[in-house]
DNA sequence: ATGAAAGCGCTAACAG
DNA sequence: CTGTTAGCGCTTTCAT
């Protein structure tokens, strides 16, 4: 059996009470004591219960993160949650959306294991849903704008969307299309800060928005679509919803002969690990998921310890950064 | 704050104890009773606090699973677990080795949580320590040898790796090159049987192994490393460690104008989600992930319960398969 | 069939 | 500075 607090108090001929104080670092305990209750508790290999200290102490130092395992740009936000998560003693809970488990199951889960909070990463839920959440636990929501009493941390689409429009039309193109991604607020956020940028160039009749959706697959659609178009109409710039649907669409282009970006720019969306690769080398809007992880577990933990749990938080909205690469380049 | 287990006893008119036995499908209570309890617990809203019921029972239910979260091979295995856990009444805790987090410390994390056994997806870890994990908790690894206690789950390498060569030289090939892996035990068992299978066919003296790792940039390295080689000694046909160094390798053709599989036959390894994409359309060696999946469940699941939980588990080797998309053709 | 009571491993008062 | 005591929310004998 493992090692419990008690076992190491009597090992150390002292009470648990100062064991558990010693090795949560808490004020009390003399610096000999100190010292050989930790070494008796190293050498007894003794590690916490989780769950029991949780219980006596009211707070699980739990965050639940819900994330699309299948997302590379959550699994970069995780890497930057979990860097962020040690500086505010947090730990984080991962539960992902799969085919058997909704994004309420998942949430249920993570509220099972009593979390002091929520992160959700890009969650395609209703604002309806979301503020039924944040009134039962302090919730965060990344990649989009927030509601209720949950605050949003994102960069702004209308922003990332007009850099990468800006990019095009310096470059002198001018029929550039969007393809669209899924049902929700994130792409009804995107799309309209390609409908503004391209309005804002005197551009709004070549407004050119193409259904998509949010994984590879959907982008290599909308490249055979693309594809069947006359050279004289097809666009000769394509803006992505996020980068799987532009290197989908890419994959679909490269196959059929046609050179990016001698042939056709394409911009992304996330800057995610794969736009990245040196022979992909996508042109992408980025996150910056380093500082959305952040600023997203600040503002949950100042509501973990703050008292205005409820107050109606303001988003945090991020400058996107467009990271341009080899994949835009003029008309021909 | 939420409702507890007396709060819907009171509200129900009987003690916690009937409460408890009511909401875990236990014997004792009468029909009427359970009825009435249930409506009540549905009204409040009532979920049993993990954390407390674990302290109590002796028994958290969970079970830690050690991934990579940027690998989709490990995301295609967590949504099969996810699955396969439900049959099982298992709950499972995942927990990602990250930049700032190490194998040891993630499953350190895991057995923090009290997990009742725990999952090993690909870990990199030596043998050893693997054995003194097991030592600990029962443990299964999946997609490389066990060792130990520890019973491994995964598909014969040596198998896949054959019928990717057999499938190589029925096209007519010879100069089948293999960029290898990062170091490690499955990397060893791939290359292993790539050079048995070659053996195999009368092709040791062509045998070709190449640099890799596990990452697209490792492909594209090696992709780099192939164009630089004339034509006439070139590989007409490369195996890679797995699908990501493959796509990596891929794409760094592609870019350079190689045609695959018109000037070079490949064959990736995991059949994941991007090599299966229709315009990737990547042959690959598929490790059936459900099966996988399955499997080190049911073997964990009986090692809870089961009594032998140091007995040296036997590995469970289920048939790799080969799946044959248009990556591969004749040579020129 | 149901309830009372003890206790899981830990922490938070409160004494000393 | 350190130990004692009373729970945290739940499950589980053991009575009734």
């Amino acid at each position: 059996m493992r090692a419990r607090i008690e076992d190491v108090a009597n090992a150390a001929g002292v009470s648990t009470a100062t064991v558990s104080l010693v090795l949560r670092d808490r004020p009390g305990p003399s610096a000999a004591t100190r010292e050989h209750v930790r070494a008796i508790a190293t050498q007894l290999g003794y590690r916490p219960d989780r769950a029991a200290s949780a219980l006596a102490r009211h707070r699980s130092h739990l965050v639940g993160v819900l994330l699309d395992i299948t997302s590379s740009f959550h699994a970069e936000l995780v890497v930057a949650l979990d860097a962020a998560s040690a500086a505010y003693g947090l730990e984080l809970v991962l539960s992902s959306v799969t085919p058997r488990r909704d994004e309420q199951s998942a949430v249920e889960t993570l509220l099972d294991f009593r979390c002091e909070g929520v992160l959700l990463l890009g969650p395609g839920m209703p604002d309806s849903e979301l503020r039924e959440l944040g009134a039962r636990c302090p919730s965060v929501v990344i990649g989009r704008a927030g509601t209720g009493s949950v605050p949003g941390v994102r960069a702004g689409d209308e922003q990332g969307m007009g850099a990468a429009v800006d990019h095009l039309t310096a470059l002198g193109h001018r029929r550039i299309a969007y393809v669209d991604g899924p049902r929700g607020s994130i792409a009804t956020a995107r799309r309209g800060g390609y409908r503004r940028a391209m309005t804002r160039h005197g551009m709004r009749d070549l407004l050119d928005i193409r259904p998509g959706g949010q994984t590879e697959e959907a982008g290599a659609r909308a490249g055979s679509a693309l594809l069947e178009l006359d050279l004289a109409q097809r666009p000769t710039a394509v803006l992505c919803f996020n980068d799987r649907v532009a290197l989908g669409l890419r994959d679909s282009l490269l196959r059929a002969g046609v050179a990016v970006p001698e042939q056709l720019s394409l911009i992304g969306y996330d800057d995610s690990a794969p736009a990245r690769l040196g022979t992909v080398d996508l042109s992408s809007v980025s996150q910056d998921p380093d500082h959305l992880a952040g600023a997203a577990l600040a503002l949950l933990a100042g509501r973990l310890d703050g008292a205005e749990q409820t107050a109606p938080g303001r988003d945090v909205v991020i400058s996107p950064r467009l990271v341009v690469r080899s994949s835009t380049a003029p008309p021909r």
